[in-house]
DNA sequence: GCCCGGAGATGAATGGATTTAGCAAATATA
DNA sequence: TATATTTGCTAAATCCATTCATCTCCGGGC
């Protein structure tokens, strides 16, 4: 029904200039000497025909296409990781940009055809994004090509954005300090005794460095420090019904994420332990866990859509920054800690 | 470092040729009379220079992108409703396509404003998602774009990829019917007694509708059907404990979904009932709730991972299919229902 | 010796914009 | 009156690949 698409050779037929003309007009070019009669009869014409210009057709002259690539291990490993997308592509709306996303599973094959993918398009930019915050090994780009690791970082590529793991931890540890919580304190999920030399990843590195940081300062007691290393909700049970038979004076928990938390809850419910009256918890990530649980978990927020907002606008940004982008964990305090 | 992109020109100027015939010849272009050397010659210079073409460039000649524009309302609102997202990803890149991904929010400006987004780059089609199954507003588009309607239906647009609710709630009582349960039996969620008349969503008149079938079937006694409009843990977990506290003689709950049934878990904890021992439960989603929990929650899955890829293999096909592509719900059994 | 057909290749148009260089008329300057 | 300058606008090149329409040889047929 609806003919072809309107091109700028009709929208300038129709108010009887050159594409030349309207092609200034419409993109506002502040040097042009065209009368005022000619500016409204080509914004006329535009609107009447309710042109819109041809994104592949200009950027074939500008090399600018409004068009950033997003190219991640993958989208949705956890709900609230794909905070950094919603984040990501809101930003980018914000700046009239679009997003190609592309997921590799992280096989270095598929990351290989994704990088060609999006550099055949000619974008923009290209955010290197990760679902859990690691070291990505990222190929040499085409000169001139922008980039912004998410949740990443990577020797040769100088900008990325990560959440300020150090700070968090140590949020963490001062809301316990905060409830006079001083003794009676176990960790679950990390213990450097047990992983020492073991490669976990910076932000869990700096998290606990945060941790002990903080615990020191604050001069807390930690009871015990039990390994955990795949943090999912039954392990995190298992843990704690090990900590608990161990240690049966705890009285906090301060879990290293929120679905070790989640176990950690039902092994206490297990022992009729109440929280946070008989045992406070503290954790990590803010996942969509944290609000369904009851009491409602305290916890100290990855805050994955700031990140992603951060990432492009980084990646839009004119001055070349470098370096780590930090961005503040949040505490989001709900009823798990006594008070 | 790396100098500008090699284009068709410089592999034609190696091959000591023509664009015309390096275009020929790289495309593959069966009626073609060039030698087998020059083939040859062309192959090589293109492998030698690493020439990729311009997308763009192609796309302007030809009217095709590779390119698919997937336009939802949130990303995001549960992680597995992302599964949409995921699905349609592996199916774009597995035909050579990458997608441009875009969020609305569900507002109507940014809709408009998405969709001329996608428009502008000429993408080959556009998949218009939404996030919970609804009745979308889609706008009329220019002749010849094809689109898809994903876990959505609309009265203008012809092809929509849903899930089998109707199935899927027979799915569900048929489990209950299997394991010999036949009375106190509680459907958790969805009354129609209370909600005659007001809208619900196409998908769960459907699902309700199997459930009845499948209960009329295998004579099962439904003791309570307890209507909860939100359909969230906080509000599962009251509506379980006014279902328990008015029937305690209940063997069975069927929830309308995972969240609900994660508040019934806690509310059958709190009166020490044991599942599925005393309380046996079904569920719908396969929300990644349902793994977490303790025991694991029996769910018929949501297949979004598939929905996904229906939707762009639609898409992408070239005969013009219409009407509702249904697919299947697959049940996930674990270990609430007595057995 | 001339014409014809086919093999092997290419020039130029095309798609839809941006941009450089420059033209013609009007006005200002001397 | 003759020369500069400004004003208002446009032709044509460009970005990169695809494709239509030809063009040039060369050997075979008559």
């Amino acid at each position: 029904m609806a003919p072809k698409r309107v091109t700028l050779a009709d929208v300038a037929k129709l108010a009887g200039l050159s594409t030349t003309a309207a092609s200034m007009i419409l993109n506002g070019r502040p040097d042009t000497r065209l009368s005022k009669e000619a500016h409204e009869r080509v914004l006329a014409a535009a609107a009447e025909l309710n042109y819109r210009p041809n994104v592949a057709a200009r950027g074939l002259r500008t090399q600018k296409t409004r068009t950033i690539g997003f190219i991640s291990d993958r989208v949705a490993t956890t709900r609230f990781a794909s905070g950094l997308i919603e984040g990501a592509l809101a930003a980018a709306r914000a700046a009239d940009h679009v997003m190609l996303v592309l997921e590799t599973g992280g096989e270095a094959k598929l990351e290989a055809s994704a990088l060609e993918a999006v550099l055949d398009r000619q974008v923009d930019g290209i955010i290197f994004a990760s679902m859990r915050a690691r070291e990505l090994h990222i190929p040499e780009l085409p000169a001139g090509t922008r980039s912004v690791l998410l949740n990443a970082t990577s020797q040769r590529h100088a900008v990325s954005v990560l959440s300020d793991e150090y700070t968090g931890g140590r949020t963490a540890v001062e809301v316990l300090a905060r409830h006079k919580i001083a003794d009676g304190v176990a960790v679950l999920g990390y213990s450097e005794e047990a992983e020492r030399g073991l490669f976990r990843s910076v932000a869990v590195n700096r998290r606990v460095a945060g941790i002990k940081d903080a615990v020191a300062e604050h001069g807390i007691d930690v009871t015990a420090w039990e390994s955990v290393w795949l943090w999912e909700a039954d392990t995190g049970y298992v843990a704690a019904k090990k900590i608990l038979r161990r240690h049966p004076d705890i009285r906090a928990l301060l879990c290293m994420n929120d679905r070790l938390a989640f176990g950690a809850y039902q092994a206490l419910q297990e022992k009729g332990l109440r929280i946070p009256d008989d045992v406070s918890l503290v954790s990590f990530d803010n996942d969509e866990l944290a609000s369904y649980l009851r009491p409602g978990l305290t916890t100290v927020a990855l805050p994955h859509e700031q990140m992603g907002r951060d990432a492009v606008s980084l990646l839009l940004s004119d001055d070349a920054a470098s370096g780590e982008r930090l961005v503040p964990m949040p505490l989001i305090e709900r009823s798990s800690v006594i008070g």
